[in-house]
DNA sequence: GTTTATGCAAATTCTTTGCAATACT
DNA sequence: AGTATTGCAAAGAATTTGCATAAAC
């Protein structure tokens, strides 16, 4: 993944801090929060993280992803199927592992469209399923 | 609901601020955070309401729901199906408002197993839906 | 009377905002 | 040069911990 490319696409300058974050959240299986990023990277602030992560949420090169811990993490988007509103379609799920702690996205299970009952409309769907993971399953 | 009862059922002191906490959530048909928990409240410390979730989330008798916010909500559950490692089985999806900002359990919409890759280990699930409720649909 | 739960204070962690300085195009 | 981005400081929320007091059984 270029990341360089991907900052161009949207219009955003290439900054050192930009590549740095995008490129962790690139390498990194697991999805990542603010805290967790901070311990990785070094050469930036802490306030430049949020804003980092806000702007390329705004621009759908990342997404959110749910955690039970109470912080919200992160994660960079594969695809890249974005609508006009910002809301992102996230066709996988998430897993979490209680025992190493990591979430990571799970491509090839997708999520099955949901039938809510009459007047709801549906804009994004998230997943989030817990367990033990691959790694972890003894 | 008879909150009296179901802290007898777990073996809680049935005190002034947890009958008021959990009649709230019992109420409300939305998930409440903290924060707002705190606002609807008024008999009892910021702290105590802290330490009521974090025990009745113990007990089973209370669920987390996420939250794109990165606050944490709370539900009271319905049906009470836990296992011994507090693992609690939400056969039910939770739906915010993206307008309203409410998010509720929808008891009629189950969701249907996940299948995961070979190795991996489901204990619980979380599916947060998000869109427009039918009280905000025009 | 013993145990459990609360309140208060304080510390810790997470997140946001304003503004001047800096880096990118 | 002109604009977008960063760093620093500081404020604002959210959450946790310790310990003495108070309430429940």
């Amino acid at each position: 993944m270029d990341i360089r490319k991907l900052l161009n696409k949207h219009a955003l300058r290439h900054t050192e801090s930009r590549v740095e974050i995008l490129q962790l959240l690139a390498e990194q299986g697991s999805a990542l929060s603010q805290p967790e990023i901070e311990k990785a990277v070094n050469t930036c602030d802490r306030v430049t993280i949020y804003r980092t992560l806000s702007t390329c949420l705004e621009k759908g090169i990342i997404h959110k992803v749910l955690d039970d811990s109470g912080l919200m993490k992160y994660a960079i988007c594969k695809e890249e199927v974005c609508d006009e509103k910002h809301y992102h379609s996230h066709d996988h799920v998430h897993f979490k592992c209680n025992t190493c702690g990591d979430t990571t996205c799970i491509e090839e299970v997708h999520v099955a469209p949901f039938v809510l009952p009459r007047g709801f409309i549906v804009k994004e769907v998230n997943v989030l399923i817990q367990g033990i993971c691959m790694k972890c399953n003894p």
